[in-house]
DNA sequence: GTGAAAGCGCTAACAC
DNA sequence: GTGTTAGCGCTTTCAC
């Protein structure tokens, strides 16, 4: 009797027929419904056990019209920033029973569009994404048909989503504010697009901490592409190629910042004595470091904070949406009075 | 009349009544089935793209019985070594048209088992893995249902399963090789545990390496542990802090590398000239890093080659399983002759 | 408290 | 070539 489910899966049938009841009622006990006698459940529980019985998710969510499953688009899945943000929603989404679909847009809108049809295709409860594009509103769509999305890291444009992110702003701002004080004012600034909201807000947190300190902003001092290690590096040394030089450099980004070090390290120069170094995003520990000024990120609680927010809506889809700001940790190693005397003489 | 596709979502029946043929017409043009006169195929596409119609692939997958979703479970997401391993994956399985599932066991057999089973409820295509334990098979469930399952990085114990490597045992060797050959006799391994195969195999190496030189194996001179960072950490410090300390170090996993370099530099030891160091799995760049020898794995082709057997396996269940094993390259940097000297008579 | 039966959206076998 | 229809495995009324 048991033999074909033991090769072909058992369903819901076989269970039901094994148990002596009907599929209804099958259903109902592994639903966790309630008005089943405890002898029939008994016996269901056996059967499900003894058939190797595994519920068929698709046929669930088909019926059901409600999958358990959340689509998480990321913007680069190689940037090991996201890894933390990833594993935080991994984590919450296994919680609530939930499986994530990984889709990777490359910072890459069309990609994004695709996933976030692929996503609506598979009927996914809800999406968590980090827009690649501020002037592309790819996922509207999605919230029309009634798909909860939620933004990490980045904004999404135009419609009010649930949102979470760090304090941009304020952080480069204290960053910069680092380096001026230490003496600099030829502060170069290396970013990702301002396309890319992390990218406009870091570079407003810049100017903003320029003009506190009244010094002049010049746009050729400031470098923007792609949050990749070889734009950093390119923009970098273009910086340090030019006939003046930056004492100082902010990077808005773990991977620009690895370009410009590899720059930086390229044209001999030490940091902080020969040029000063800020960098939004934590680098990966590594002895004999160059002492660098630095804006740590949540990023296990971004995640987290993303996939709450997400599954809030899940369950209360009128909810107005919100946006959360989870601050940065600026690190500030010391600088021997020496080199910010030599700093202050020199510029 | 299009007004309530717009706000729910059109189905193949909206499609079929606005291009005025029957669902069977829609789907067989969808589908790409041949025999259907251009005239309809032209109505279908364009009721296609005025109802904005998106396939309900859970349907699909209900009725076909052949999901397009893989999933994908990694022993720890948050080691940025599987990074390219998951990019590759997700290229290729984007290629084919199929979404992701992705898991994180953890290093966590249970947690494994847990996921194995909600890909089978999800009925994948296909899974690849990177399996926790060798003394735990959890995948013969799938197998035995028919789930085409591809190992990656790790070995699965016992059954033959498509399985891509790289070569762990000769790239220890020689790894071991480059300490012996620069002088060092007490050389330590910190591992992860034996029951990850990983673990397993690049001690083999290690006991290879030595045995071939003519050195004593030493219990004392191993540790091993879990492939995380404070594992590798405390490890090493323990090693640093016995009686005769180590006068190199291998490494056998990226996060391992990274503790042990801490512990190293928290006792204010130098690489090469206090202590030698040999890692399995590269470092990411960072300025004046100590210039260590490594393997360096190519972590990309082996996702891609695993992705690649999964999709050949997908199309064809018959095929005899496949090991792939993909060579690591081995950097060994310069060391100036006057520190091989000091080591060749210190020791 | 339990079972019978409808139907989610799609594919494929079968008629014509 | 095209349409009709059964049914994938499940949840959920609706009877009883």
């Amino acid at each position: 009797m048991a033999k074909r489910s033991d090769i072909k899966n058992a369903n819901i049938k076989d269970v039901a027929k094994y148990a002596g009841v009907s599929i209804a009622t099958v259903s109902r006990v592994l639903g966790g419904k309630p008005h089943v006698r405890n002898e029939l459940k008994d016996r269901v529980y056996k059967a499900v056990q003894t058939l190797n019985y595994n519920p068929n998710r698709v046929a669930r969510s088909l019926r059901s019209q409600t999958s358990s499953v959340i689509g998480l688009i990321i913007s680069d899945i190689q940037n090991s920033f996201f890894n933390p943000v990833v594993r935080a929603i991994e984590d919450i989404a296994l919680e609530n029973g939930y499986a994530v679909f990984l889709c990777n847009s490359d910072e890459d809108t069309e990609k994004e569009l695709l996933y976030l049809n692929l996503l609506k295709s598979e009927k996914v409860a809800g999406v968590i994404l980090t827009p690649a594009r501020e002037n592309a509103n790819s996922c509207s769509n999605l919230i029309a048909a009634g798909i909860p999305v939620v933004a990490v890291d980045r904004r999404v444009p135009d419609i009010e989503v649930d949102t979470v992110l760090t304090n941009n702003i304020p952080a480069s701002q204290q960053l910069v504010n680092e380096l001026i004080s230490r003496g600099h004012k030829r502060i170069s600034a290396v970013l990702s697009d301002i396309t890319i909201t992390t990218g406009r807000e870091r570079f407003e947190g810049y100017k903003l901490a320029l003009a506190e300190a009244g010094i002049d902003f010049r746009q050729d001092l400031v470098r923007s592409g792609l949050p990749k290690e070889e734009d950093g590096y390119l923009s970098t040394l273009d910086l340090l190629e030019a006939k003046q030089k930056p004492s100082a450099i902010f990077t808005g980004n773990k991977l620009i910042s690895l370009g410009a070090l590899r720059a930086i390290y390229e044209k001999k120069l030490k940091i902080p004595e020969d040029i000063a170094f800020a960098s939004f995003d934590a680098l990966d520990w590594m002895p004999n470091m160059p002492e660098i000024i630095f804006a740590e990120q949540p990023t296990y609680a971004l995640g987290e904070q993303a996939a709450k927010l997400l599954f809030d809506r899940i369950k209360d889809p009128k909810r107005k949406p919100k946006v959360h700001i989870i601050p940065s940790t600026i690190h500030t190693p010391q600088i021997d009075k020496k080199t910010r005397i030599a700093h202050k003489r020199g510029l």
